[in-house]
DNA sequence: GCAATTCTTGATAAAACTTGTAGAGATTAA
DNA sequence: TTAATCTCTACAAGTTTTATCAAGAATTGC
């Protein structure tokens, strides 16, 4: 039931772009030294996000990403949907990467029945969490006296 | 965020012995054969729950498996836990399979705060789902007009 | 124009995981 | 004793994950 560690790092680097929508962009290398992430693998991550339409970049020197629309219209479900690909647990339930399985009759199986429930609890979430909200939750947690920037240990 | 193939096996083997509890118990060849999944696999996935102590079985002619517990002690989460590790979207949420994160500050993260919640619903649902529900469900959805061994098309 | 910096793109590769298969052995019923 | 079944270990092919490498293109500042 995990999602992948690619799909981690995407929302920490939309984390961090979330955090600085604004002012300008940020470069790769910020963005992996402040969260930890391998640069190389990283630039694959963003120039993913990028062609999803998600983030927008500029080359060169003073080069970098940032957001290409507001936090407010970005949703966690997106990014994991576009990184990761389907938030159902199986993909006989899922809306958008639907794929038949092998049971014996699709429409009458329990379990399918149930991984739709489960299905509906994650998206309810992730479809209604915006990278806006995650900002937010982040100053929260860390409290409005620290800089959000240095909230490496 | 999906869970494996084995993990579905598992979990439709687990509702063909549950839809049989009471009676003798099932051979091998026999769930492979209604539910369409690999013979020589399905015995890898039974015996990993019998060693979780959520079937047991009898060797030689007429043997085969059957629930070791009744179908209302035994939920999806068990099973899904034994058999592909953790509900939680990532495991620096997970109680059962705890793994720290790369994250700069696990305590302060946004992320993990979120996905802690995506967790709660996932458990919340699968840990209150028995194995007696899901054979109620099957039946339901398929009337009660029908055998329920019957239900290959 | 030049150098330095940064994103872009495609190829490659190691490691892990998934999804099985093979085969010999142990147990039981009839 | 024979046939059927579970048991156990090993193996293997394919896919996915997690990166790394290198050459190229664009931009800034001088």
């Amino acid at each position: 039931m995990k999602i992948s560690l690619r799909g981690e790092y995407a929302l920490r680097a939309m984390l961090v772009l979330g955090l600085s929508h604004g002012s300008d962009v940020i470069r790769i290398q910020a963005i992996s030294k402040q969260q930890n992430i391998p640069k190389k693998f990283l630039e694959q991550i963003l120039n993913d996000l990028k062609s999803a339409g998600i983030v927008e970049s500029r080359r060169g020197a003073a080069g970098g990403y940032r957001l290409s629309r507001k936090p407010e219209e970005i949703t966690l479900a997106e990014i994991i949907r576009h990184i990761d690909g389907p938030l159902a647990p199986v993909s006989c339930v899922s809306e958008r990467f639907y794929e038949k399985c092998s049971c014996p009759n699709e429409s009458k199986c329990g379990i399918r029945s149930v991984m739709k429930e489960v299905r509906e609890a994650i998206v309810k979430i992730l479809e209604s969490f915006t990278v806006a909200q995650l900002c937010e939750r982040v100053r929260d947690l860390q409290g409005v006296h620290e800089n959000p920037m240095d909230y490496i240990i």
